[in-house]
DNA sequence: TGTAGCATGTAAGCCGTTACATGATTGA
DNA sequence: TCAATCATGTAACGGCTTACATGCTACA
């Protein structure tokens, strides 16, 4: 693949588990990777264009295989910016809170509906059996987010003046 | 609070929807934010030592209100390093992936239950209704995640050879 | 002929980490 | 008296981002 497919790839998918890089590190990540002999490069395209089209190498593959199978997973790492500034409700209105989780089920949703879309485009298909498991784990998560959510807004406090106190 | 106090608050709480800041950032951080006039510091310690003691000021709380109420909540940012290993679980064998799943809901019945403390530290008691609910929310992340991970484990082929083809 | 998409990179900077370095206080 | 905990910082570096910069190809 080209560093442009790889980027439109990790769009695709890998942002759902990870995040979609920059194009820029895409770029620079495979230099590094070609350096370090985990893939080889060949300068592509009718023409002799500079399109550089990147493979894996044995010694690459050797080690993305000892990585899955031998390394400790790390526990995943969440940011969640909507958490965030709910676990500091208190200092705000009940109703501001509300209306966030209320947003926050709208963007959801959309996330929910292109992974969906991924999800569809994998069915049926038993080379892409692992993605497809994926797939099915990420839409859990949101399944389960929705739910969640939907009832911490039911558990807000009724409206009436605005902030008590934090500590 | 003091900066190391700041920390021992972090890794109590936070990092279960963010990130445990090393100590050397929580210093820095209070640094800048002390720099910008959002914090403020003062010397304390019978005998004179040279502990430092962190206050929001006024300015830092309108700020902290503004970004909580105003600002659009980005959308999480999920880190999975077990999901991105299971994407490619084609390259290794099924048991493998298995035992890696196994593992992983291990050390997630550790984190369940250290956020299951710190729930049931807040209960009853109002001023800390909104970490309650956020603990609530992690609480159902937890356990919803083992229940999907329970099912992938389940609809992964029967142990044979070993790896099939990815793309 | 112009614009969207394909394609490749460099530079600066942010957020966060690990390693390094120091010192006071409490209690076994 | 020694170890654990409280307490504060600096330096180097990693992963990832945004901004900047370039040029070809397909097609409306």
């Amino acid at each position: 693949m080209t560093g442009y497919e790889v980027k439109q790839r990790a769009d695709r998918t890998l942002r759902f588990y990870w995040v979609a890089p920059a194009m820029s590190q895409v770029y620079s990540e495979l230099a590094r990777l070609a350096d370090a002999g985990l893939v080889t490069a060949s300068l592509v395209g009718p023409g002799g264009r500079r399109d550089r089209r990147y493979r894996i190498s044995p010694d690459g593959l050797a080690r993305l295989r000892e990585w899955q199978t031998t390394s400790e997973p790390e526990f995943p790492i969440l940011k969640h910016p909507v958490a965030l500034r709910l676990l500091m409700g208190s200092i705000s209105s009940p109703d501001a809170a509300r209306a966030m989780l209320t947003d926050y089920r709208r963007t959801l949703a959309e996330r929910r509906a292109e992974l969906s879309a991924v999800r569809e485009s994998l069915a049926d298909r038993p080379e892409f059996a692992y993605p497809a498991l994926v797939a099915d784990w990420g839409l859990a998560y949101y399944a389960s987010e929705d739910a969640i959510v939907a009832e911490l807004s039911e558990r807000l406090p009724a409206a009436d003046g605005s902030g008590a106190s934090d500590s």
